[in-house]
DNA sequence: AATTAATATGAGCATATACTCATATAGTTG
DNA sequence: CAACTATATGAGTATATGCTCATATTAATT
């Protein structure tokens, strides 16, 4: 955030909206899949569990959120991620909750 | 995410909700302006330009989810910033952004 | 051209949550 | 204790979005 000027309220819609995208399990299944490389749609359906519908819609959200790419090869479409920062987002929030439940657990340790 | 076993369930869903939590233009709002040091609630209410009740309802929200930490001083209550995690997830989500707009831009300039 | 396979999408339902208004609670002061 | 101030919360409404089922679209194959 702004070390200096307060954003804007469009650009806090912005960063709100890109948070949302990263609000939902599946999304992040999705993603996660996705750190090993490059997957078609079907892979990722059964990576994940979903059905077929439901994944290609979260995909659809995440490509139009530009977090991932869409390409298309005959029958098949590879999706693969193409924002970097994603992955060091989901780090800071993991270690972050880590700490906190250990904070929490630590209160009951004797 | 993780370098090497996958997330499970409860975890992807905790980093969900946290996620969450960050995908609302008035609760960014509120913290942005808690970056600037601790602030009682009716300084939150006029910074905002919220109603008292809807700011008292985001403020338990990011209390909840131990982004902010709650002080109660006589009849006021002080909120403050307690994760410091948050201003890089905010600053990693903006460079991001901007990055990407940039490069939207970049397709028209000649 | 007809069939098959992979992916996308329209429609409808269910749920979550943001917002408001009114009121409750907690603490202070006369 | 009564009046006042700061904050919280119950109830109700509106909106957004996730999910499913069925069907559409696109591309390959025979």
């Amino acid at each position: 955030m702004a070390r200096k000027a307060p954003l804007t309220d469009e650009a806090l819609e912005h960063v709100a909206r890109r948070f949302a995208v990263l609000a939902e399990p599946m999304r992040l299944r999705l993603l996660q899949a996705l750190f090993a490389g490059e997957m078609n749609v079907n892979a990722l359906v059964e990576e994940t569990g979903g059905t077929q519908a439901n994944i290609s819609r979260h995909l659809q959200t995440l490509t139009q959120a530009h977090l991932i790419s869409r390409r298309k090869e005959g029958l098949q479409v590879f999706y693969a991620i193409c924002d970097p920062s994603i992955l060091k987002l989901c780090e800071l929030v993991c270690g972050s909750l880590e700490k906190q439940f250990t904070k929490q657990a630590g209160a009951f340790a004797r």
